[in-house]
DNA sequence: GTCTATATAATGATAGAC
DNA sequence: GTCTATCATTATATAGAC
């Protein structure tokens, strides 16, 4: 199939470098360097002249344009998961603050931000893979005594993990400058407003009193079904 | 041009029922709905097609794509800002969450959604008057002892308005159909998974202690600048 | 004011030479 | 495997008839 060094056995990660010399994996770089800069629209054309090669090649080895974006989909997210292991081990930073400072990751996150705004089932598939990562890291502070425990876990992160990664989003489109350096650059100056807000929240709440709260556990004790109930009224 | 205030005639609102007669106001509701539905990629026949006029009379009204895209923006924000002024009054709501239930305005929502989905300067404009009204309920609501003041009440109303939009926007971005009406409806159960973590959160917080307040507090006491330092560590 | 017909540009994908 | 050349589609915007 390839080169005789390039060879497509199951060898383990520690081929890729060897790989990563071949034709196909230098579009798939460039591709995903494009995507992050330029979002999903970026051209056949735009990829093949970052990558040397001609736009017909592209079609010529991933057929169509959602196969290549799926191949990359699948490459960064296999970067990140190799990433995270490392971070993960060291929880000593400021919860979810690593996923807005991914240090030298920031193509990474931007192609990540820019899946998400995309939309569709790629979006969901990153989603899940970041509030899995969340969950971890929530699950480390509560067993550290950092993080107050909650009555469900799981909802928890979902819901911290959609407004992190919203939050992100959202000053991610309105970036005057949008490419991946410049946008976590901005962002390490952003987030200094967004300390205080974050640890005021995290520390004392919002809310001046408790019975919000304390009414919404007593409905759902009376109802164990309540949940699903649309009706209730939280003023 | 997108001027904050948007509105094209000094004539006061009360004009409008009338030039909505008008070939050009029904194209422009047209491509409002349109836009809604479908995003701003919304083809100019299929605007035609559902305002009942052809293709050629658009560009003949609006002079270029642009030019319409920017009246229909300064048009959905009139109409917000109309119904803002109604639901105001009546804070007893669940804080952000009248935001997330705009009753009959699924349209102006899921718009405005997809203004800050395609971002850029619209956006931010978008973004800044969605943190004015969050702005007033959170005064509303610190006046009458129900929120706990902040320290810096316009970084909390914004940070609290990007994670709220941004989680929003999310949903809206994964969901299976993203009509506005199967939008607004599919919010209104997913919702119920919300309403525990965001108690919990707005009532009890997230960190076990005040450490980390108490830290940043202290670290912005000694150095009145600090909030600018982008070395600071919260951990 | 409104329409039909067309200009122009860019895209993803294809066919075949080398 | 790689390239050049081309096709078919779609989009906005224009020109001129009615």
């Amino acid at each position: 199939m390839y080169s005789v060094l390039g060879v497509r056995t199951v060898s383990g990660p520690r081929d890729r470098p060897v790989s990563d010399l071949t034709a196909r994996a230098k579009v798939r770089d460039a591709a995903i360097a494009c995507f992050a800069e330029q979002g999903f629209g970026a051209s056949f054309r735009t990829i093949a002249a970052r990558a040397g090669v001609s736009p017909g090649l592209i079609t010529h080895h991933f057929g169509s344009k959602e196969h290549l974006r799926a191949e990359c989909d699948a490459e960064v997210l296999r970067r990140y998961q190799g990433l995270k292991s490392g971070s993960i081990a060291d929880p000593s930073g400021y919860l979810f603050e690593h996923l807005a400072e991914p240090g030298p990751a920031a193509q990474l996150t931007v192609y990540m931000l820019r899946a998400i705004h995309a939309g569709g089932r790629p979006a969901q598939e990153f989603l899940e893979h970041l509030i899995d990562s969340a969950g971890q890291i929530m699950a480390h502070g509560v067993a550290a005594g950092l993080v107050r425990p909650s009555r469900d876990e799981e909802a928890r992160t979902r819901y911290l993990a959609y407004q992190a990664m919203g939050a992100m989003l959202i000053q991610f489109l309105t970036a005057p400058d949008p490419s991946p350096e410049a946008f976590v650059a901005s962002m390490r100056s952003s987030r200094q407003n967004q300390i205080l807000p974050t640890l005021e929240l995290f520390t004392e709440g919002l809310l001046a009193d408790r019975s919000m709260l304390e009414d919404y556990l007593l409905y759902l004790e009376r109802a164990p079904d309540a949940a699903a109930d649309p009706d209730f009224r939280t003023a």
